[in-house]
RNA sequence: GCGCGCGUAGCUCAGCGGUAGAGCACUACGUUGACAUCGUAGGGGUCACUGGUUCGAUCCCAGUCGUGCGCACCA
């Protein structure tokens, strides 16, 4: 073996082995396991968010496929409409060409040419981070018998009438131009500006004052609105105002919507291009002026001046007209809420269009109570209250795009504007009686990539097909998941789940935090603080990180303060760590909190643990180099095997408990402890001198103990770690007879029992070695100097332990000689550094080593602790209602400590006025 | 406005009714053949604040302050 562990030789040669022979493949077994691999972006790479998620999922899956479950981690990729539409249109762009002078048909060509080179890529990356994913089943959301399950849930619901084409205000993005549902559109707050307009009364009585912060929308005013029964406006009731800048009048109304508080008391009514005024101008029956076109420029129903301008450059006209006409009363800086595209960015206008919508409360009413009966349950508990909140206000979900790359719409118009769906064209008319002749034509508009998405669970099971792979995983055993899709992904999927299937699409939903950089901030290629999880596994160069962070940026300015904190992040780049050493960080940052700051120090600490488990291997393996081991009796193991063993028993519990819990921190916070804490710094360390001394069935009883522990270790962690789990127990199972082609298939370690009197024994051990550590550390004494030992209080298990682990001790102690005394013993034990171990003293003559009175003022630092500790146990033990209310063995306990920190003190008073008394 | 979080050692985070924990960072010493990607020992916290419940509160309850997120919003 190497002198260190190195992650990069071994890697790609595992994952191909455990591949090539088909173990990733659901191997059968009695209890099904199945986790749905939320769909990557076909075009996109996988970021540190994917990473962490695959992790989970992977540890997961290793964790039941060695438990013997018939194992399904089911993958594929998402079309994602928007994200790849936009990513083709901008490398067209980039050679001049656009999609409208191409025509759709090629268009969509290319959009499959990018998919099958940039898919290649995730399932790359997939494969780096060793995920054990069903490769063979992998689905893609636009495959063939994907697309026809999504027509056939649109013909179905359209049928039973839950999906209807309607007229009506949608979130408009002009720049992809497409409808968007109300999940897509960001609203955040922007400086912006409040104007206030003078709308001249008809009747020549002066004017009235309306706010508003989009002046060119008073371009398609049909009203102004004051609330009922407010004083200031009683008299304008019935009466009518001018429009400014058009030959229009407009009544004035009265709605309980308008706020008199707010600004003037009066609101213009723009029922095209505001969604409350929608509702208000159907309450009142008033006209609705649409004054926009597709890109947001002003059409022809506005006043000719204005026709053809931009949004923004028709306000700043109007706002300079109205100003020309003194019609403007005031401009105030105002912050308001804007409101833009998830994905273009730019803000998004009310657009009245006909839109396919679902109509979704049915659907989400079982979904709402599928969670409330338990039957799909959120970790943590407490998301389930974010999907309530949602599902409970459920508006209907506007699902058609007026995109080219996603699932057409199965419906089709006549001449007249006559709908008719159906599964096809062919369907269509046979289902509606329609000759051959009758001209149709296909809605040109695709759907929302998560209606599709929405059918995952089951899509790729096979349905509509009732496969036996439907059969056996549906529904699914967990879905993992970040919790900034649970309206998205999660609740779409629950509805069509059950609408569609009768049963729910998973019974647990795990979701997780959301991976940040390591000031906190999302990661973002606009923000240049990306870090590409294969940098992380492979290392790279600082010029290199430098320069894929600052291209290809949307806003190039930005480069030269990318570069600057590139460069102060990550002087040296970034070093080579392994997929091991990446999976455990995620492990271990997987908490339940929402947020998860990436470090590099994190990673670089669970390197190095890395290389730990590879050195205590390649001392475990020359140990038993050249011997033959065989399993010893019972009676031959020492009482540190016993203890080694036992340990281990806890941990193989706790980790178990915390993967069913999803507490991955919890559990590979316990397997590094056991590895280094306890494995490593005491077995190990402890099986050296009895590999010396010991007779040769002692020595055999310790080299099958480091197998035995180690091999049980590396089933422990392969879920987490498995690589190296897989390249150490390679060489490590033969030894101990074991003949299995791979780790990944040996079962998962079950909790054995513990032995209590090794680890008070060891427990003994440790506290003795540490208090002589300690003297001579705080004392400045050679690590590696011999010394004498005297000990005096040792009581009858105090001796019958020194002879047990007298070589153990001396070894790792470094003492040369153990004297103990007895209550007569004549040698008096003024001049000795002290220790205390229950209620031995160990003594370590000083003559000529060091001055007493550096132990003298070492030891009243200690007897400080003790009497502080002392006296809050004194002060409990006082309270009478602390004994007569407390639990029985809580007072118990205290009376132990009591007295514990009682013997301590009077032990230590006596040991310094011994040595002051020297002087 | 409604809902959900968070505030614990210099940093990042566990813990959550019975004497405060980890990793990293820090200090001192140390190359005895598994490992310097290391070892040994150590320092460091009125657990945001104020009240309440309790024999006992970092933990439960109420409020305050700070901070983050989601949803809905007033022109």
């Amino acid at each position: 073996m190497d002198k260190s562990y190195n992650p990069g030789g071994i890697e790609q040669r595992w994952y191909n082995y455990w591949e090539e022979n088909d173990w990733f493949s659901p191997q059968g077994g009695e209890k099904p396991y199945c986790i749905m691999l939320p769909p990557p972006n076909v075009t996109g790479t996988l970021h540190m968010g994917h990473a962490f998620q695959d992790t989970v999922m992977d540890i997961l899956t290793r964790y039941h496929r060695m438990q013997g479950d018939n194992t399904l981690w089911q993958p594929g990729m998402d079309h994602a409409g928007i994200a790849t539409q936009m990513v083709v249109e901008r490398r067209l762009a980039a050679e001049g060409k656009h999609r409208r002078d191409m025509g759709r048909d090629a268009f969509v060509d290319e959009v499959w040419k990018w998919k099958d080179e940039s898919g290649g890529k995730i399932s790359k990356q997939m494969r780096h981070l060793g995920a054990s994913v069903d490769w063979k089943n992998s689905r893609f959301t636009m495959d063939e018998d994907l697309s026809d399950a999504v027509t056939k849930v649109f013909v179905s619901l359209h049928e039973e009438g839950l999906i209807y084409r309607g007229k009506r205000l949608v979130n408009w993005d002009p720049v992809l131009r497409t409808a968007l549902s109300d999940l897509e559109v960001l609203s955040e707050e922007e400086n912006g500006k409040l104007w206030h307009i003078r709308y001249p009364r008809r009747d020549g009585k002066g004017y009235v004052i309306v706010a508003t912060t989009r002046p060119e929308t008073m371009l398609g005013d049909v009203a102004v609105a004051v609330s009922p029964g407010d004083d200031r406006y009683t008299d304008l009731l019935g009466t009518e105002l001018e429009l400014p800048l058009c030959d229009r009048y407009l009544p004035v109304i009265e709605d309980d919507y308008v706020d008199s508080e707010f600004g003037t008391g009066c609101v213009k009514i723009t029922p095209a291009h505001d969604f409350n005024d929608y509702d208000i101008g159907k309450r009142h029956d008033l006209p609705i002026i649409n004054i926009l076109n597709e890109d947001a420029s002003l059409n022809d129903n506005v006043p000719e001046a204005y026709r053809g301008l931009d949004r923004f450059a028709a306000r700043k006209q109007i706002v300079a007209d109205l100003e020309v006409a003194g019609l403007l009363e005031k401009i105030e800086d105002h912050r308001l809420m804007i409101p833009r595209g998830d994905r273009s960015g730019e803000i998004v206008e009310p657009y009245l269009t006909d839109q396919w919508y679902v109509q979704i409360e049915p659907l989400a009413k079982p979904a709402i109570a599928a969670v409330e009966s338990g039957e799909v349950r959120f970790v943590p508990e407490n998301w389930s209250k974010t999907y309530f909140e949602w599902m409970n206000n459920i508006q209907d979900w506007c699902i058609s795009r007026q995109l080219w790359w996603g699932h057409r719409i199965p419906a089709w118009y006549d001449n007249e504007g006559n709908i008719y769906v159906g599964l096809d064209e062919a369907d269509a008319r046979k289902r509606h009686q329609l000759s051959a002749n009758v001209e149709l034509r296909q809605d040109e508009d695709v759907l929302d990539t998560w209606f599709s998405s929405a059918l995952w669970p089951f899509t790729t099971l096979g349905w509509p097909e009732k496969t036996e792979r439907l059969e056996t995983f549906y529904p699914t055993s967990v879905l993992v998941t970040g919790f900034d899709i649970i309206f998205f992904w999660v609740a779409r999927m629950i509805m069509m789940g059950i609408k569609f299937t009768g049963k729910v699409p998973f019974t647990e939903v795990y979701m997780h935090g959301l991976i940040r950089d390591s000031q906190g901030q999302k990661m973002s290629k606009s923000k240049g603080n990306v870090l590409d999880p294969l940098d992380l596994i492979h290392g790279i160069d600082l010029e290199s990180l430098v320069s894929k962070r600052t291209t290809g940026l949307m806003q190039p300015q930005m480069a030269p303060e990318i570069e600057r904190a590139t460069r102060k992040e990550f002087p040296d780049g970034i070093s080579a760590f392994g997929t091991d050493a990446m999976r455990f960080t995620f492990a271990s940052l997987a908490t339940n909190g929402r947020d998860i700051r990436f470090e590099l120090g994190r990673i670089e600490g669970y390197r190095n643990f890395c290389n730990k488990l590879w050195n205590a291997s390649r001392y475990v393996l020359m140990q038993i180099d050249g011997e033959t081991t065989s399993k010893p009796q019972a009676s031959e193991l020492s009482a540190i095997d016993n203890w080694i063993l036992s340990r281990f028993e806890r941990t193989v519990a706790e980790v178990r408990g915390h993967f069913d819990n999803y507490r991955f921190d919890l559990a590979s916070q316990a397997i590094y402890e056991l590895v280094w804490d306890e494995f490593c710094d005491w077995y190990l360390e402890l099986s050296k001198p009895q590999l010396k001394y010991g007779d040769s069935a002692a020595k055999n009883a310790t080299r099958h103990t480091l197998l035995t522990v180690l091999e049980g270790i590396l089933r422990l962690i392969h879920p987490v770690m498995p690589y190296i789990s897989e390249e150490i127990w390679q060489r490590i199972a033969p030894e101990l007879g074991i003949k299995a082609e791979t780790i990944m298939l040996q079962p998962y370690p079950q909790p054995g029992s513990i032995n209590n009197a090794a680890e008070a024994d060891i427990a003994w051990l440790k506290l003795m070695i540490q208090g002589v550590r300690r003297i001579r550390s705080e004392l400045n004494l050679p690590p590696g100097k011999p010394l004498p030992l005297l000990l005096s209080g040792t009581q009858d298990e105090d001796k019958a332990r020194l002879g047990r682990f007298n070589e153990l001790f001396c070894a790792l102690a470094r003492i040369e000689s153990i004297e103990i005394l007895d209550e007569d013993t004549t040698r008096s034990s003024e001049d000795c550094a002290v220790a205390l171990v229950e209620k031995m003293q160990l003594l370590i003559p000083l003559t000529g080593l060091i001055d007493t009175a550096e132990e003298v003022s070492r030891l009243k630092k200690q007897l400080q602790k003790e009497q502080i500790d002392l006296q809050k146990s004194k002060g409990k033990l006082g309270n009478k209602n602390f004994v007569a209310n407390a639990p029985e063995a809580v007072v118990v306990q205290e009376r132990e400590r009591l007295q514990t920190h009682q013997l301590k003190v009077d032990q230590l008073q006596e040991q310094i006025s011994k040595m002051e008394a020297l002087d």
